[in-house]
DNA sequence: AAACCAATGTTCGCTTCCGTACAGAAGTGT
DNA sequence: ACACTTCTGTACGGAAGCGAACATTGGTTT
């Protein structure tokens, strides 16, 4: 498991070289263990993280203390746009639902990246965006679906961010994210079992056959998907535009 | 009603006067009707668009049919994010929900301005950090609220972006946003009225009583208010950082 | 092995909202 | 004044999910 070098973030590994090895030392390792919380609601971020394991959890929790999951990231992102999009802090808490590292910058040397106006703010931006999509297609599904196809999205969206097809994740914390009952969780995780799709007990959540769960499950996966693959195309190479006003005058 | 100088769009308000000369020859004035759609679902944009008036709904719309408001944009911001996202397109669709005024300016030449990393660029950010909030929000009440709150939190969100405390909506259109039924609407509405805080009747809605609607709706509303003023505190002075890395070598 | 606890399973009445159907009311056009 | 359309009101059965209460099961601890 040496596999923790920074370049397993879809991000950093889109980078040219150059830029690269400039923000390398100022990425500090750190081990993101269940449940931690990465920011708070309301709190001024001090680090931009960006995983190369495990999930984060954005969720909103109400005056009441029932919560709600807002977008979810992976390797492929990082957590703290606020950074670099002016605010500094967000209304919403990140939580790790699934253990795992991340890299670590200081707030500071992230605005001064970012105020480069090159890739860096190019693939931090497009990030956003697919951010945004997610978020947006969380409410549609909060509104129009059952919680059979929520819990199919979430199940896909989870497993898609991991090694294997495995989840340490109890129908407690399920039900958390998706801000329903845990009974309610019961009984949809109970109906996937029951057709084979996934087998679980006491906090460990196996899919068995994803394409059968894509096939139940409502679009909303399918457009977050499809705009990530548009948006930010994983691959080694730099995909920075050619960005004519603002590296024309910096390269 | 000559009120519609470029100056009453917040943001644009919010430019000193030297980044406001240099996009003023590129704002042009256009008339938004009713039910206009500004982009469609996965449609590049050749505009972004800064309202002086008039509310516009970004809201997805399902394979069936069903749709599903995302966030709602008035002279406070200015649609059209995903230009200097990156994304050149979002999943969802922008229609005027009250008919007004805006100014456009081409994709090109708000590129270029965002390029150029001032105070343009940060308020841009700040302004799709408040749209992220809302749509957080949204997803939030979509999941928790009851629709009384819902279209409590509808109604204040849409007059404060309005002069006056009169909607020119339909039953059947307000449905729409929220992605209920219409009956469920009526029934809603129906109990504001009896209650005194709205009167209504074919498609002209008025708030009588605004305080007492703030007390029957959910905290989204507040939430969502409170980021607002928070990022984009509403002045004409320019609030640019004195942006310490990008501006020093642009200036 | 016994005790304990966390996780999961099951049930029941209740509320909210949906789907459908239809009726009345208020404007509009001719 | 008339028909016509649009908007709003009402009603009813049904489905989904909630809140609460309690049973069972499978690890873990002692």
């Amino acid at each position: 498991m040496a596999s923790r070098e920074p370049r397993k973030n879809h991000l950093l590994a889109a980078l040219a070289e150059k830029s690269y090895q400039r923000l390398l030392p100022d990425l500090e390792l750190i081990a993101m263990p269940l449940g931690w919380v990465l920011y708070e609601s309301g709190m001024p971020l001090k680090y931009v993280y960006f995983p190369v394991s495990g999930i984060i959890s954005l969720l909103y929790v109400t005056n009441n203390g029932a919560s709600s999951e807002i977008a979810i990231t992976g390797n492929e992102g990082l957590v703290g746009i606020s950074l670099f999009m002016g605010g500094e802090s967000t209304t919403n808490r990140a939580v790790v639902q699934c253990a795992g590292h991340a890299y670590r910058m200081a707030a500071g040397v992230l605005k001064r990246e970012f105020a480069l106006g090159g890739e860096f703010q190019y693939l931090a931006l497009r990030y956003t965006q697919t951010l945004i999509t997610q978020m947006a297609q969380t409410s549609v599904c909060n509104r129009h679906h059952t919680l059979d196809q929520q819990l199919c999205r979430w199940l896909l969206l989870s497993i898609d961010r991991l090694e294997g097809a495995e989840l340490i994740m109890t129908q407690e914390l399920i039900a958390n994210m998706l801000g329903v009952r845990r009974e309610g969780v019961t009984e949809a995780a109970g109906r996937l079992q029951q057709a084979g799709l996934i087998s679980y007990s006491r906090g460990r959540i196996s899919v068995l056959k994803r394409a059968a769960l894509e096939k139940r499950v409502c679009e909303c996966y399918a457009v977050v998907k499809q705009e990530f693959e548009r948006l930010l195309p994983y691959q080694r190479a730099p995909l920075h535009p050619n960005a004519s006003a603002q590296t024309g005058t910096r390269s």
